[in-house]
DNA sequence: GGGCAATACTG
DNA sequence: CAGTAT
DNA sequence: GCCC
């Protein structure tokens, strides 16, 4: 009776946890304000908050520490349910996110995010408390000016504390905050003039049809630095012809819609452990969709604040399906797995050593050992190589290795040397998990483009001949070159110093146009992208590394069928934007930091 | 039972 | 087109 | 795999 032992010990353990779980909110003495967030959910957490130790207060009481309210609230109409003119500044304005987020970890959460209200400057105006565009830079400055001792983590991100990408961000990331009222009439007729050409050139992106900036055909159009009339009044505009339903704030299921959590700890990593084997097998199968189930799955148990101790506890857990808590339950009253126990594990060893070879995936991980083949050095005796592999092989140690963020900052630099010789102006940022602040990372992305939307013309060949000529490009994988305006390099690149490791290397070039997409594209993470634009899609909107257009038509079964010369589909109508705020914006997502989007 | 991101290369 | 990559 |  293994089973009932076990259950009897977690039983016990839990009622501990429970227990202290139950002190987590008892600092927390708070309002909760309907408007906004429906009876349900008002009513839902006011419940949770007493259950685990806060107090309700029905109006401001001398004691009260939070006024807790949708993020989409006015100021003023705050102020009228309160009875009051101006908000108490002892009182924390927060996100009922920041609740919802903090009941499902189990513990307080940091509030900076989630505050509503910046202090420093104290709004008189009904400002929409709009974080999406007041919370991209000044946040960290403004929001920590009031008290918040309630803060639990003491926050220590794992990062290198690397300031560089911080002075990188080019003037465009800052635009949205420097909130010009100017609706930049110039730029809307022209604009609304190029939207109406039809300009159906064969391999066009979709963008084709895209606003150029008004400068690249005429020009009294100057665009400088500080003429920075932000887009924000044209994704309103926009914003305001789309249907409600489109134009409503995706909920917290979404993973574009929510930061990604600090890591909390996996109190179930027996569990993850042999579920990652299972989905390392189906990864080799080339089962793409049976990972992502696994890929989500994993994630919500390692999110998930208690060890799990039954089956209905794991179906329970968001992304957790019959099949998968069946699995859970054997692997925790067994402690094993038993279908583990018929798998291959030499194929398995095998194929994960070959699909790490660069250019070599699933099918052809499996024709080598359908040839017999287990080792890299059979590979390297007697497979049939592509070039991408025979790269991917000669550099199959340095591929696999991580790259600190200073050596990125290193390679950066070299590039950025060489583009800013070409073209001064040029704008190069790294992308990637680096913008992500991760702390290692697997390649290095980076993005160029020049902010008077033309001069990144044939920067491209002249930057990959230098780089080339300082054998800092050592070899080239895929040379994308599309058009004038578009070209991408997967590389490899290695420092000149003695025993440098060879570091796989993305450049690609784009028109300032699509700077936003571009730069939220090769941000990622992969994952957020995919969640961002299944959302744009679900809005009827399509996002891609060009373009955010709004309007678009998918046939029924065929979306994703959706291609260029498709005339029975429409492709919508391509929103301009100028950073990726807007694009944020657009999708009704409230603004995330790189690092936040690591999902 | 269908959908799960969107693009672009190589061979 | 299948496979691999971003 | 999961979700609708």
């Amino acid at each position: 009776m293994s089973t009932k032992d076990q259950s009897i010990t977690s039983k016990t353990t839990n009622k501990a946890d429970r227990h202290q779980e139950k002190l987590f909110l008892a600092d927390v003495k708070a309002i909760i304000i309907e408007a906004g967030l429906g009876k349900t959910r008002s009513a839902i957490l006011k419940k949770q908050l007493i259950v685990y130790g806060g107090q309700y207060h029905r109006s401001i009481q001398s004691d009260t520490t939070h006024i807790i309210a949708s993020k989409n609230i006015k100021l003023a109409r705050l102020c009228t349910i309160l009875k009051i003119d101006t908000i108490p500044s002892n009182l924390i304005v927060v996100d009922a996110d920041w609740l919802s987020q903090s009941l499902t970890k189990g513990q307080l959460i940091d509030v900076g995010q989630f505050n509503l209200v910046k202090r420093v400057q104290p709004k008189t105006t009904s400002v929409q408390l709009d974080k999406a565009l007041t919370k991209d830079d000044n946040a960290a400055t403004l929001e920590h000016g009031k008290k918040e001792q309630i803060k639990r983590h003491s926050d220590a991100s794992p990062c290198t504390d690397n300031s560089d990408h911080n002075e990188v961000p080019p003037a465009s990331q800052k635009r949205p905050l420097e909130e010009k009222k100017i609706s930049s009439p110039v730029w809307l007729k022209i604009k609304r003039g190029r939207f109406s050409k039809t300009n159906t050139k064969k391999r066009a992106i979709d963008n084709s049809n895209i606003i150029h900036q008004p400068l690249d055909s005429d020009s009294d159009y100057v665009e400088s630095d500080d003429d920075n009339n932000a887009n924000t009044s044209e994704i309103e505009m926009v914003l305001s012809q789309l249907p409600a339903k489109y134009t409503a704030k995706p909920s917290s299921s979404w993973a574009c819609a929510r930061p990604s959590s600090l890591p909390v700890k996996n109190r179930n990593k027996h569990i993850t452990d042999i579920l990652e084997i299972l989905q390392k097998k189906y990864e080799n199968l080339g089962d793409q969709w049976r990972v992502k189930g696994y890929t989500k799955a994993i994630s919500s148990i390692k999110n998930y604040p208690r060890e799990i101790t039954t089956r209905e506890e794991a179906e329970a857990i968001p992304n957790i399906g019959k099949r998968l808590a069946d699995k859970i339950w054997e692997i925790i009253s067994c402690g094993h797995l038993r279908k583990l126990d018929y798998m291959d594990n030499d194929v398995q060893t095998a194929l994960n050593v070959f699909t790490k070879i660069w250019g070599a995936g699933p099918a052809t991980a499996h024709n080598w050992i359908a040839q017999g083949l287990y080792t890299l050095d059979d590979i390297r005796a007697k497979a049939k190589l592509n070039y991408h592999q025979s790269i991917g092989l000669k550099y199959y140690d340095d591929f696999n290795e991580r790259i600190p963020r200073a050596e990125v900052v290193e390679i950066e630099a070299v590039i950025r040397e060489e583009a800013t010789a070409i073209e001064p102006g040029l704008e190069v940022i790294t992308c990637g998990s680096y913008r992500r602040e991760k702390p290692t990372c697997g390649d290095v992305d980076i993005l160029i483009s020049h902010p008077n939307g033309r001069s990144h013309q044939g920067a491209y060949h002249k930057l990959l001949r230098r780089l080339q000529a300082k054998d800092f490009l050592t070899e080239i994988l895929v040379n994308q070159d599309v058009d004038i305006d578009h070209q991408k390099l997967l590389g490899v690149c290695k420092l000149p110093e003695e025993g440098r490791k060879y570091r796989r290397l993305d450049i690609i070039v784009v028109p300032y146009r699509e700077w936003a997409c571009s730069l939220l594209y090769f941000t990622g993470s992969g994952h957020f992208n995919r969640s961002m634009r299944l959302l744009a899609r679900k809005k009827r909107m399509h996002l891609s590394e060009h373009a955010i257009s709004v309007g678009v038509l998918r046939k029924v079964t065929a979306c994703s069928v959706l291609k260029y010369g498709n005339q029975k589909l429409t492709r919508g109508t391509p929103v301009p934007t100028k950073c990726e705020a807007d694009i944020f914006a657009l999708l009704g997502l409230d603004y995330l930091e790189p690092k936040d989007r690591d999902c």
